[in-house]
DNA sequence: GCGATACTGATAAGTCAATCTCAATAAAGA
DNA sequence: TCTTTATTGAGATTGACTTATCAGTATCGC
């Protein structure tokens, strides 16, 4: 139970590192380009920071089927995403596409939706 | 190392189930399922016999985001799902929408795609 | 600077899906 | 029917990811 919260080099690094990342992380992800910040950094730390992150409100948790949970800063705004095949990295994408909600039937109500496109990226391809 | 291949209740009662039930299940709903079949069936079983019903081409995995691994029978086509966030039951999408591959930038090739909605089933709605 | 206490790091422990082990069982050809 | 051996069931085990533990450290208000 934190009754204060208190600024940490450690968790500084953490959000450094998904200010300056592209698209969604993994836990180790994270913490191995922490560690130029903070060489001590230990994982159980990231995790930790990872948590009241999300419960701040400013990181988001991304799921791609399949894969380990990512995270992202949560300021980007309504996107997908796309799995390279080959270097396992994960790209944003900037657009959506219309018409998702017709996909359901009559009676089913949408809140929400993902979509996770796979192949190669420009750099594989 | 199977040399031959023997058809036993087990392996029947768990094909039985995937072609009456419409959206893809789980290790253990087929497992709950088959029971009723085979009171003895064990979950191993299950696991190894989606295993070689996949190796054979009959059934097919769906990773929905953030969940194990569903399976369902592989002849029902290009489709998607909808997970109840209720019920927690998933549906098979008939549709697909289009314009998913102008999602990428230029330089990456899709060969793949998903699409997961969320929300209310009818009958939880 | 001081003190209270939130935070950290290392590692043990937990979680959960999936696989392995192995003796017992049961297909299927002879 | 008999024999071979693929298959099964129960439980132990794995493997990956994540959390808990706890003593040492560092932040921040006073």
């Amino acid at each position: 139970m934190s009754l204060e919260r208190r600024t940490t080099k450690q968790k500084e690094a953490i959000k450094s590192v998904l200010a300056t990342q592209e698209g969604p992380l993994l836990p180790d992800e994270i913490h191995n380009l922490a560690l130029k910040d903070v060489p001590s950094l230990g994982i159980a730390t990231v995790y930790r920071s990872l948590k009241t992150l999300q419960e701040e409100g400013l990181v988001s948790c991304v799921e791609i089927p399949g894969q380990a949970p990512r995270y992202e800063r949560s300021d980007k705004g309504h996107h997908h995403h796309f799995l390279c095949q080959k270097c396992h990295t994960v790209f944003d994408l900037e657009k959506c596409v219309e018409g998702i909600k017709k996909l359901v039937p009559a009676g089913f109500q949408v809140t929400d939706h993902e979509i996770t496109l796979h192949g190669l990226c420009k750099a594989c391809a």
